[in-house]
DNA sequence: GGAAAAATTTGCAACGCCTGCAACTTCGCA
DNA sequence: TGCGAAGTTGCAGGCGTTGCAAATTTTTCC
């Protein structure tokens, strides 16, 4: 890897970092990109070449570790059902999504759930890793149904953000938002049906 | 109704017409703000005195059938289950998203699935009502345990919003829509696991 | 080692969204 | 008819974002 490469790596880091040090201080709305070029060193300019937008700062880190859970998964034993797989793919992308990353993970957290623009941001993204769901599970079993398996990614990421967002926004440790997805994919591969809550009437 | 009252209604239909015509005609970014009041005939800082933000008045139409269907779902049968209930909402709401309204409901639809800021919003919103889902669901079991209330909201939700993106960007017709929303709340009802091709090994 | 070529950074100017503020107009009510 | 409330408007300005061309740095090749 020549100079060039790591300098811009380098860089890259250093507006990432500055940037969100400086939203922990002093707030989102309250840090402009010249704050973050400033604290980072370089023109104001320089930052939009290496992120789109003042928001996308936020998600670099979780992209970039999502990424490389995409690339794990390529890999997977193929005589377990495609149910399994779909479990195993799921679990490792919370582990990337759910794990405090580096020093500035709670505030990242914070800010998305705080700023709703960042939520609907983080939505997306969400929207997105669906799609990606959908392609591998029409890959493992190719004579799926096209709208059974775009229902499946749907329910499935579905069911999993929102239990996250629940665990992360009421403050549960890791051992607790462990067994609430746990029994949130319970939830879902039995289907609604199985909550008993659910199915008595309500009359008592 | 006052005079006031009624010119103010007036005004923001004016506003919202204006606006979503333009888009249709030019596009979404190539519209400013001054297009939209020009041809409204108000100062574009009334504008904001109608919308919160240029995206707002996308959505406008759709928040208030919203608000319409969530207004009509307070008073229901005591007699249906829990689930029963659920499925009805669920399917109030999508009848009320997934219907064309008025003469720009296309236009809506196709601004939403093009730009990706207006599909982050979108998915903002949709997030929204699945928060309310959790309301009405814990008011319909007041026993069920938080997490089961959370998960269940979002695999609903979820599985819906894939199934009614899926038929909208793919133009299917409002029947086989319907079926495909009846097949979605099947497989979200009956769990991942009822799905045959989810379950077979992948050898053959 | 040095010059040409390629990539990167930077400053500048501009556009458009959005907001606060103060003046102005319109409406409702006594 | 006049007073207060509500709504509209213009203005000034901040901020994010982009295009462009000049300046700077890095690589490449002789």
């Amino acid at each position: 890897m020549g100079l060039r490469e790591r300098k811009k790596r380098q860089t890259r880091r250093a507006i990432a970092e500055a940037a969100l040090r400086l939203f922990a201080e002093r707030g989102y709305e309250e840090t402009t990109i010249a704050d973050i070029a400033q604290a980072a060193d370089v023109s104001p300019r320089t930052f939009f070449s290496y992120f789109p937008s003042k928001e996308d700062v936020v998600f670099a880190e979780i992209d970039e570790r999502l990424a490389e859970v995409r690339e794990g998964i390529e890999r997977r034993p193929a005589d377990e059902t495609p149910l399994e797989s779909m479990r195993r793919i799921v679990l490792e992308m919370i582990e990337a999504i759910a794990a405090e990353h580096g020093e500035y993970g709670a505030i990242q957290v914070q800010l998305v759930l705080e700023r709703p623009s960042l939520q609907a941001r983080a939505l997306k993204r969400m929207n997105d890793t669906e799609q990606y769901v959908v392609e591998r599970l029409t890959e493992l079993c190719p004579a799926i149904d096209e709208i059974d398996a775009v229902v499946i990614a749907g329910a499935l990421v579905g069911g999993m953000k929102a239990v996250i967002t629940h665990c992360r926004a009421h403050g549960y440790t890791p051992q607790s938002t462990r067994s609430a997805v746990d029994r949130a994919l319970a939830i879902v591969e039995h289907g609604l049906g199985s909550v008993p809550a659910l199915t008595r009437r309500a009359a008592e």
